[in-house]
DNA sequence: GGTGCTATCTTGACACTGTCTAGTCAATGG
DNA sequence: CCATTGACTAGACAGTGTCAAGATAGCACC
């Protein structure tokens, strides 16, 4: 799988070594493989400092509390997404076809990492006001953004691309949080996640042509 | 407030009084409040049974587990969602206006109730398999569709209604989503919970252009 | 080289959680 | 009137997050 804890929230040294050699990291990389596993339901401090070998408190030290860590592995989620996004789109022009493979970035990670793409939205549970996930989050934003901008110099100069972009965002999300937990949208299951793609294109259509300006 | 608790999943007989009176109801009631103060992440079993003022496991006998009586909860969630999206339209006759309607009940709920409706979409605490839960989710969408049927005639007779139905939904959804709970997508708070319903206004607006037959 | 000093981590405790088991007690049916 | 069943209580168990106090290692400084 990809690696997944890249990022620290704000202390610089990453690589001092004291007792453990680098807890910080470790304990990022475990908790990213237990909230893949298992959710963020499933989620455990104690069994996160179990994997990573060390005590149940020591997690404490490094994040103050849960939230702390579970706000590193979503920003580090976050980064992953960004990463997948900018990835999807490189080298491709179409502004509709960039904004389709958008989506079907952000689609295919939800698929992959549907426990990180969860955690990532969980107010509750992870700190948004912190610096470096709203920086992440914005990031991945921006990925967006710029697509946007394209389609309202291809398609129509009056698009109001903050509103559409929170549309887009929205959708595509809405699409995710529904049919990731087979929500009461789909009861009967024709949602499958493999069909997500397929939605997503079928999305896509529909949000060009409300972009489209009217002749 | 709305009185939330109002059906039970499978037991036909709620009026039977045994030790408590109406315990199954009671709980659901003090649950409902519970989730309404504190959010699904600050509920807990025995605070409910606290409230209702029966032993900690008293609970369990009406509802099995913690599982049980939210879903009972977010059943009544999505009964009283239901309630508000059919207000909303009745008697209007326009489909757009009806869509606008709509998303605006959505998301007005979701503002009063941000609790229940970030419950009612948490599978994992939640049995979305529950018959009863997935009968009132369904009735809540059909009243989307039934719409989406509407301006399907009006607008364009070639429209797939499925995707539009979940295209819909999906936005509102993540609407709600991103915003209640103050995510990356508005880190600047610009998107204030009293800005939510014009900027359903612009989402129906995109849509129903997406929506159109091009001419 | 020795002496603080601070960051790192451990150990133990506390209050709390959900669930399981056994027992109590009321209400109903025969 | 009595037995059975449903409703609920009381206690225990394993697990949780967080806090307080102690141990230990690395570093700066004299």
């Amino acid at each position: 799988m990809t690696r997944w804890g890249i990022a620290t929230t704000s202390s610089a040294n990453p690589a001092r070594s004291y007792h453990h050699g680098d807890l910080r990291q470790a304990l990022i990389d475990s908790a990213a493989q237990l909230v893949h596993e298992k959710g963020p339901a499933g989620f455990s401090l104690r069994e996160v400092a179990r994997r990573a070998g060390v005590s149940h408190a020591a997690p404490a030290h490094h994040f103050g509390s849960t939230k702390g860590l579970l706000t590193a592995v979503a920003s580090a989620g976050f980064e992953h997404l960004t990463e997948a996004m900018r990835a999807a789109v490189v080298g491709v022009e179409d502004p509709a076809e960039r904004l389709r493979r958008l989506g079907r970035a952000y689609v295919g990670v939800s698929i992959r990492f549907p426990g990180h793409v969860a955690l990532m939205f969980r107010s509750d549970i992870v700190d948004h006001d912190d610096e470096f996930f709203a920086a992440c989050g914005l990031e991945a934003y921006a990925e967006l953004d710029q697509t946007l901008e394209m389609v309202r110099e291809a398609y129509n100069p009056d698009l109001d691309v903050q509103l559409a972009g929170k549309f887009v965002w929205a959708s595509v999300q809405g699409l995710v949080d529904l049919s990731a937990d087979f929500g009461p949208l789909d009861e009967k299951r024709e949602v499958a996640t493999h069909d997500l793609g397929a939605l997503i294109d079928g999305f896509v259509v529909l949000m060009l042509d409300g972009f489209r300006q009217r002749t």
